[in-house]
DNA sequence: TTCTAGTCGCGAACGGTGTTCGTGTCAACT
DNA sequence: AGTTGACACGAACACCGTTCGCGACTAGAA
């Protein structure tokens, strides 16, 4: 035993594996094999792999930059924070699919994270329930990039990248029935385009645009009728509280 | 050999295994043992687990059900869509995990579903390209909602999701330090709250909030400068001389 | 210093997984 | 009837996460 085992030392090894060859190869044999001693040893100090797993998703959210929030900047600071966020994701090959998989935020960095998204979020003038709501559409989203852009990026090599997306994908879109798919024909290079990042600029800002509008919508509905009866299933989620 | 294997066959006794055992009993061997074969005859009509899979949402999402697009209705006609599909992945559980890991989009029934999508996105005024983003957003929204919800009904038993989820964690939030984790505490409440149904509801009502914001935004703009990007022969003539 | 007690690292094994290979069987066509 | 070809599938391979219990090493008692 050339140094002592501990969480920390693991998580650390696990994290390099993960970089170098891919959340595929990240077996518990293959940490211990790293570590010079055999996969028995890490349950001492890992009660599982899905824990491990945690902890790597722990280490990776706690190194996103923060900032304080500023209620005026409240829209560029969540495109700010979502950009990193998905940029350590993304630099972590395969983390982000555990970050989809781990519904409830248990670590530190987690509640964090949260505590960082909800604060300008709220300063937008949303009220609480549709703040939860947009929070969870704002973070389902930036974690499901994540994991495309992950796999867009890792699973293939670039010549079979080239060849499965741009030529048998954008051929075979120009080749659909144009009785039946109209639209997908219309929107065909659109949808393959590989620039990700400027779509994904574009998502954030549409987000945002919808919590812009929601807000103006309910502070001019409490400006006007403030005990009004509303129907729709917002004002309903926002009557529930 | 009772009965002559096929991939229809094949793709329906997986469906059958999987609503009744769930993803993790979705062996191989166990789809091969429930027909009275072994594992290996399934590779000659399945050239992989997850090509199966792939099968599996095809068909799953070949049973959502669609209708002519109306350009008047194109905010509720999504609003339908999406419930149908959520309530399709949801039913079977464990495919909408399935659906996020599949990137492109490559069977009929997929195909379906994203020209189902485009085409109320598209007379809502958007631009083509943002009108990918939104479908971007939706699509992807929808399937995290349902790859939650899943875990959620499924993974515990109730008194471990009484225990787990509304004790050990909103007890776990109301102690959380007021000064490091102030959003986190006033939405505590909110955050982990049951009724998913309605959340979805808002979480569609806020995406649709967006592009009608940005469709808005996109035609004001056009209407104030009409002659915008050399589209008028005018302009080039004009300019070209 | 020697002997004992106890801790803990970890090799080996268990029960699974997806996938492949080569054999065996059976139906259909010549 | 004979040949051929397609297909079913038992067995095996190389993995996986996890558990058990042996053995080595340390620390305390005599």
């Amino acid at each position: 035993m050339r140094q002592q085992l501990s969480r920390e030392l693991i998580v650390e090894t696990a994290l390099e594996i993960l970089d170098r060859e891919g959340m595929d190869a990240l077996s518990m044999r293959r940490i211990a094999t790293e570590l010079g001693t055999g996969a028995a040893s890490l349950y001492a100090h890992v009660s599982n792999k899905e824990e491990l797993q945690e902890l790597l998703l722990e280490r990776v959210l706690s190194q996103v930059q923060r900032e304080e929030p500023d209620p005026d900047r409240w829209a560029d600071q969540l495109r700010e924070l979502c950009r990193r966020t998905v940029d350590a994701l993304v630099a972590h090959n395969g983390i982000a699919r555990v970050a989809l998989a781990a519904i409830v935020p248990t670590g530190e960095a987690a509640l964090d994270q949260a505590e960082a998204m909800l604060g300008p979020l709220r300063a937008s003038g949303l009220p609480d329930p549709l703040v939860a709501v947009a929070f969870d559409v704002l973070s389902l989203y930036c974690t499901a990039y994540a994991v495309e852009a992950n796999a867009m990026r890792s699973g293939e090599f670039t010549e079979a990248q080239v060849l499965e997306r741009t030529q048998q994908l954008s051929q075979y879109m120009a080749a659909l029935p144009a009785d039946r798919f109209p639209a997908l024909l219309a929107m065909g290079p659109l949808l393959g385009a590989a620039d990700g990042e400027q779509r994904f600029q574009a998502a954030i800002d549409l987000i945002i645009a919808g919590v812009e509008a929601l807000a103006a919508r309910e502070s001019r509905a409490r400006s006007r009728r403030p005990l009004d009866r509303g129907l729709s299933s917002i004002e309903s989620v926002h009557r529930s509280s």
